[in-house]
RNA sequence: GCUGGAGUGGCGGAAUUGGUAGACGCAGCGGAUUCAAAAUCCGCCGUUGAUGAGACGUGUGGGUUCGAGUCCCACCUCCAGCACCA
C-alpha cells in the first residue's frame, strides 16, 4: 500500500498541474499586491547552484506570501545581451542571438524543473527589440534633458573585450568580465550624468532601512562625498592660461602649500612643458607613467615619481611662486586631476617632497606638542588637527574654523570657495560591441548629433553580420549604418556603439509590470499597482553597479514624469555564495556541483530544502552532500508519515483531550507559529525548517503508522499542518500529500493555516533554578503558577536545598516562566 | 589604511534580544530489526569527571549585573568592499 517516495513522478505531475491551472499568474487570486523579484539571470547556458539558491529563497517567500493572501507578482526573464554570446558567435561563426535563445530555452527548462512559482506570461528577454526599443526611448529622454552627453574623454579600455568599461566595471585595475588589465584611452563616447544625482543617491540610502548595512556602506563609499574647497591657482607668467583648479579637504593647510602636482593625463601637463621647454623629458615621463600603470595591471604604484614642468603658479593668498610638478600618484579620475601639495601635513606629499628636495612649511601645530613643528626635523607628515601658525591672517585659529575662514576668503577674492566633491564619476555607456542595444542617434555633417525620431524606434540590430573582424560588426557593416538624416534628409551615419549591458538591467523590473505594452514602456496603472519592488533578492556583487544604476534610472524616470517613486527596491536581500570545500564553486577549481544531477538523483524538493535549511539566506552556504542526503531522508520520512496519516480515520477533535493529545497539538501549533514567525521576521527558513523537523519527531513519537497513541483527529491535524508548513520549501511533495489528506486545490492557492494559540500554549513550564547565578536544578510548574508557588517548588528541590544549606537567602529573583535565582550568603 | 560584517561542539548552524548555551541537521558511537545488506526505528554525543555531585566552556583581557554568547571598554583573528580619493 505504501508507495515509495518518487520525486520525479510527483514533481513532473505537479509542475504540469500548476501550469495548467495558471496558479502563479499575478492577479489570479486578488489580495494585497506584493512585488517579489530575484535578479534575472544571464543566459550563459546552464543554471548553477547560485541560481538554485537565489530562486529557492525567492520562491519560498513567494509561496508563503501567497498563502498569507497576498497577490504576488513574481516574474522571471533574461539579461540577454552581453559579451559571452558574441564570443561564442565569433568562435562558432554563427549569430549571438542563436546562441542566446538556445541557452534561454535550456535554462527555462531547468528553472521549470525546479517548480518555481513564476508568472511565465511576463517572461522577457532584453535582446528582443520589443524590450530594447523602450530603453532607447528612455535614452532619448535623457539626451533631451541633458542627462546623456557625448564627449571626448579618457576611458577604461578592455583590450580583450575590445570595449570601454565604466569605472564600476574595473576591478583591481582589470576588466570585471575579461580580467584583462585595463588601459587608458581617449575616446569619443556617451556618458550619463549620474553625478547629477550623487547627492540624492547618497542621502536616500538613509531611508533604505530594509537594505543590508553592507550594501548601503558600499554605495556610500562608492559615491564618496567629501566636503572641502575648490581653489584656483593662477599661472605665473602665462596670463593666457586659465588658473589650475584643485580640490582639497584641507583648505586650512593652504598656507603650507609648497608645490602643485598634476596627473599625467591632465590636459595642461604637456602644454606647460611645451612653454617651459621641458617637453621632451615631460612627455617621456608621461609615457613612462602610462606604461607602468599597464604593466602593474593595477593602479598600484610602487614608488612616487614626478617631474618638474618648469612652470609656476601663484599661491592664491600670498602670490608666492609655486612650482608645478607632474606626479604619478595623482589621479585624473578624482577631483580635478590636480592637487595642491602640503608636505608638512599630507604623508604622500611629504614622501614626494623628501624624494625631490622640495620645501616644507608646517602650518598646523598639534595640540599636544609644546615645541613648534619644524620642517627640518619632521619625520612624517602631521595629518591631525590643531592650531594654525605660519599662516598670516589666520594664525591662532583652530583648524576647523580655518577651513571655513580660508574657504570664505577664497570665495570673496573669486579664487575658489567651499565645495563638495564626489568620487562617483559619470557613467560611460558606449560599448564598441555588436550584441547590445543600439544607441539611437545618427551623425549628420549638417546637423551634428541627431536623435532617432520616436516613430523610427527601435533601431534594430542588423541580422546579417559577420564576426571575422577585430572591431564591432556594426562599424564594419556595409549598409546598416548609412541612413538619411532625420532632420535634413542628407547623408548621415548611425552611432555604431551599443549600450553597456547594465542599461538593460537598470529598468527591467519596470517592464515586468507591463511586458507586452506596445505603446509605452509600462503603463501608469501597472506602476501604481506594483511599484516599487517590495523585496529584491540577489547577489551582493551587484552592490555598486546594477543596484546603483537601477536607483539612478528610477530617479530619472520619476523626474521625467513617469511616476513618483524615487527608490526601486524597498527591501533587499543579498544572499551568500554557495561554496564547496571552502571555496566558491568554479570550473577552474573543479568543485562545481551541477543542479541537474542533484535534481535527477533526489528531486527538486530535496535540492531546495537543503539550500534553505543549511544556512540563513545572507550567509555563505557550504555544499554538503551528506546534508543533501539528510534533507532527502527527512522528506522520505514526511512522505511515510503523510501516507500513514491519510489512512487514519477522519473525525472531529474530541471534547476531552488526553495529555498526549494536548502535547501533540501543542507541537503542531507551536511549529506553525514558529514557521510563520521565522519567515516574516528574518526570512530565516533554516530555523523554520528545523521547527518542522522537530515537530515531525513528535509526530513520529505519537505512533503514527503503527500503534497510534493519540486521537486520530489530532494525528491527522499534526500531518495536515506539517504539509501546509512545508509547502513554501518543498512544494511538490507538499501538494501530493495535501491531496492524499483530502486537499482539493494546490496549496499555493490555499490559506496559511490558523494558529490555535490556546493549543500552542504550554500548560506546564520548566523553570530553571539557580543559586548565585549557577544552575542547580529545574522544576516543572503549571503555566500560570504564582511567584510563591514557583519559589516553594524551587526550594523543594533536593539539590537546590543542598546548595542553600547553611546560607541565608538575601534575594529571590523570579522571572515568570523562565527561572528562579537565589542570592544567598 | 578606511568602511561593513563575523568569531559558539568534529562540521553546518540555534539561542524568543540580559534569563537552563549548543535547538535542528550532518558526522561519530551503541543498540533493535534482518539469513545478510539497504532502508527504518531507539539511545548517547562540548571538555573534564566515574554513569553521580561538581568544575570548566561562546576569539582574548577587563568591567557592569543576582545573572552576559547577548551590554560597556581595550585588544586579537578572519571574511568582504574600497583603497596614493588629495
Amino acid at each position: 500500500m505504501n508507495a515509495d517516495y518518487d520525486p520525479e513522478d510527483i514533481e513532473t505531475r505537479w509542475q504540469s498541474t500548476w501550469e495548467a491551472q495558471g496558479v502563479y499568474r499575478a492577479g489570479a487570486q486578488g489580495g494585497e499586491p506584493y512585488y517579489l523579484l530575484e535578479m534575472f539571470p544571464y543566459p550563459s547556458g546552464r543554471i548553477h547552484m547560485g541560481h538554485v539558491r537565489n530562486y529557492s529563497i525567492g520562491d519560498a517567500h513567494c509561496r508563503y506570501l501567497r498563502m498569507k493572501g497576498f497577490d504576488v507578482l513574481h516574474p522571471i526573464g533574461w539579461d540577454a545581451f552581453g559579451m559571452p554570446a558574441e564570443n561564442a558567435a565569433i568562435k562558432n561563426n554563427s549569430h549571438p542571438g542563436k546562441w542566446t535563445y538556445a541557452n534561454i530555452k535550456e535554462m527555462r527548462d531547468q528553472l521549470q524543473r525546479m517548480g518555481l512559482s513564476y508568472d511565465w506570461d511576463r517572461e522577457l528577454a532584453t535582446c528582443h527589440p520589443g524590450y530594447y526599443r523602450w530603453e532607447q526611448k528612455i535614452f532619448l529622454e535623457m539626451l533631451e534633458r541633458g542627462i546623456a552627453y557625448r564627449s571626448k574623454q579618457w576611458v577604461n579600455w578592455d583590450p580583450v573585450d575590445q570595449t570601454v568599461l565604466a569605472n564600476e566595471q574595473v576591478v583591481d585595475g582589470c576588466g570585471w568580465r575579461s580580467g584583462a588589465p585595463v588601459e587608458k584611452r581617449e575616446l569619443e563616447s556617451w556618458s550619463i550624468r549620474i553625478t547629477d544625482y550623487a547627492d540624492e543617491l547618497l542621502s536616500d540610502l538613509e531611508q533604505l532601512d530594509q537594505w543590508p548595512d553592507a550594501v548601503r556602506a558600499m554605495q556610500r563609499n562608492w559615491i564618496g562625498r567629501s566636503i572641502g574647497a575648490r581653489i584656483d591657482f593662477p599661472m605665473d607668467g602665462a596670463d593666457d592660461l586659465e588658473p589650475i583648479t584643485v580640490f582639497t579637504t584641507r583648505p586650512d593647510t593652504l598656507l603650507g602649500c609648497t608645490y602643485m602636482a598634476l596627473a599625467a593625463e591632465h590636459p595642461l601637463a604637456l602644454e606647460l612643458a611645451r612653454r617651459a621647454g621641458t617637453q621632451e623629458a615631460v612627455s617621456a615621463f608621461i609615457e613612462q607613467v602610462q606604461a607602468d600603470k599597464s604593466a602593474a595591471g593595477h593602479g598600484d604604484i610602487k614608488e612616487k615619481k614626478g617631474i618638474f614642468t618648469g612652470m609656476h603658479a601663484q599661491h592664491p593668498l600670498t602670490e608666492r611662486k609655486i612650482p608645478i610638478w607632474i606626479a604619478n600618484f595623482v589621479l585624473m579620475d578624482y577631483g580635478t586631476g590636480a592637487v595642491m601639495s602640503v608636505p608638512a601635513h599630507d604623508q604622500r606629499d611629504f614622501e614626494f617632497a623628501r624624494t625631490y628636495g622640495l620645501d616644507l612649511i608646517p602650518v598646523i601645530q598639534p595640540p599636544d606638542l609644546e615645541a613648534p613643528l619644524e620642517a627640518d626635523t619632521m619625520e612624517a607628515a602631521y595629518e591631525g588637527g590643531g592650531t594654525l601658525f605660519n599662516s598670516p591672517g589666520f594664525d591662532g585659529l583652530d583648524f576647523e574654523a580655518a577651513k571655513t575662514a580660508i574657504s570664505e576668503k577664497l570665495k570673496a577674492s573669486q579664487r575658489g570657495g567651499p565645495t563638495i566633491n564626489f568620487r562617483l564619476r559619470d557613467w560611460g555607456v558606449s560599448r564598441q560591441r555588436y550584441w547590445g542595444c543600439p544607441i539611437p542617434v545618427v551623425y549628420c555633417d549638417n546637423c551634428s548629433i541627431v536623435p532617432v525620431p520616436d516613430d523610427e524606434l527601435p533601431v534594430e540590430l542588423p541580422q546579417d553580420v559577420s564576426f571575422s573582424g577585430a572591431g564591432s560588426p556594426l562599424a564594419d557593416h556595409p549598409t546598416w549604418k548609412h541612413v538619411e538624416c532625420p532632420q535634413c534628409g542628407g547623408p548621415a551615419v548611425r552611432e555604431t556603439d551599443t549600450f553597456d549591458t547594465f542599461w538593460e538591467s537598470s529598468w527591467y523590473f519596470l517592464r515586468y509590470l507591463d511586458p507586452r505594452n506596445e505603446s509605452q514602456p509600462f503603463s501608469p496603472e501597472a506602476v501604481q499597482k506594483w511599484f516599487p519592488v517590495d523585496h529584491y533578492i540577489g547577489g551582493v556583487e551587484h552592490a555598486c553597479m546594477h543596484l546603483l544604476y537601477a536607483r539612478f534610472f528610477t530617479k530619472f524616470l520619476a523626474d521625467a514624469g513617469y511616476f513618483e517613486t524615487r527608490e526601486p527596491f524597498t527591501r533587499l536581500t543579498t544572499q551568500g555564495m554557495v561554496i564547496k570545500d571552502g571555496a566558491k564553486m568554479s570550473k577552474s577549481k573543479g568543485n562545481v556541483v551541477d543542479p541537474n544531477e542533484i535534481i535527477d538523483r533526489y528531486g527538486a524538493d530535496t535540492a531546495r530544502l537543503f539550500m534553505l535549511f543549511a544556512a540563513p539566506p545572507e550567509k555563505e552556504l557550504e555544499w554538503n552532500p551528506n546534508g543533501v542526503e539528510g534533507s532527502y531522508r527527512f522528506l522520505r520520512r514526511v512522505w511515510r508519515l503523510g501516507l500513514a496519516a491519510a489512512e487514519v480515520e477522519e473525525t472531529d477533535l474530541p471534547e476531552n483531550l488526553s495529555k498526549g493529545d494536548r502535547d501533540l497539538r501543542r507541537s503542531t501549533h507551536w511549529m506553525l507559529k514558529k514557521v510563520g514567525h521565522d519567515i516574516e521576521q528574518h526570512l530565516h527558513f533554516n530555523t523554520a525548517i528545523a521547527a518542522i523537523m522537530e515537530h515531525m519527531n513528535a509526530v513520529s513519537s505519537s505512533g503514527l503508522g503503527g500503534d497510534l497513541k493519540v486521537h486520530p483527529a489530532v494525528a491527522r491535524e499534526a500531518m495536515v499542518c506539517s504539509v501546509q508548513a512545508l509547502a513554501p520549501f518543498a512544494p511538490h511533495i507538499a501538494d501530493e500529500l495535501w491531496f492524499k489528506l483530502g486537499g482539493e486545490k494546490p496549496l499555493i492557492t490555499c490559506p496559511w493555516p490558523e494558529v490555535d494559540e490556546e493549543a500552542a500554549a504550554a500548560d506546564e513550564v520548566t523553570i530553571a533554578i539557580q543559586v548565585m547565578g549557577k544552575l542547580r536544578g529545574t522544576v516543572q510548574v503549571p503555566a500560570g503558577a504564582s511567584k510563591d508557588d514557583i519559589l516553594a517548588a524551587a526550594k523543594g528541590d533536593a539539590n537546590v536545598q543542598r546548595h542553600l544549606d547553611g546560607k541565608t537567602i538575601v534575594k529571590e529573583i523570579v522571572v515568570p516562566g523562565r527561572l528562579v535565582n537565589f542570592v544567598a550568603r
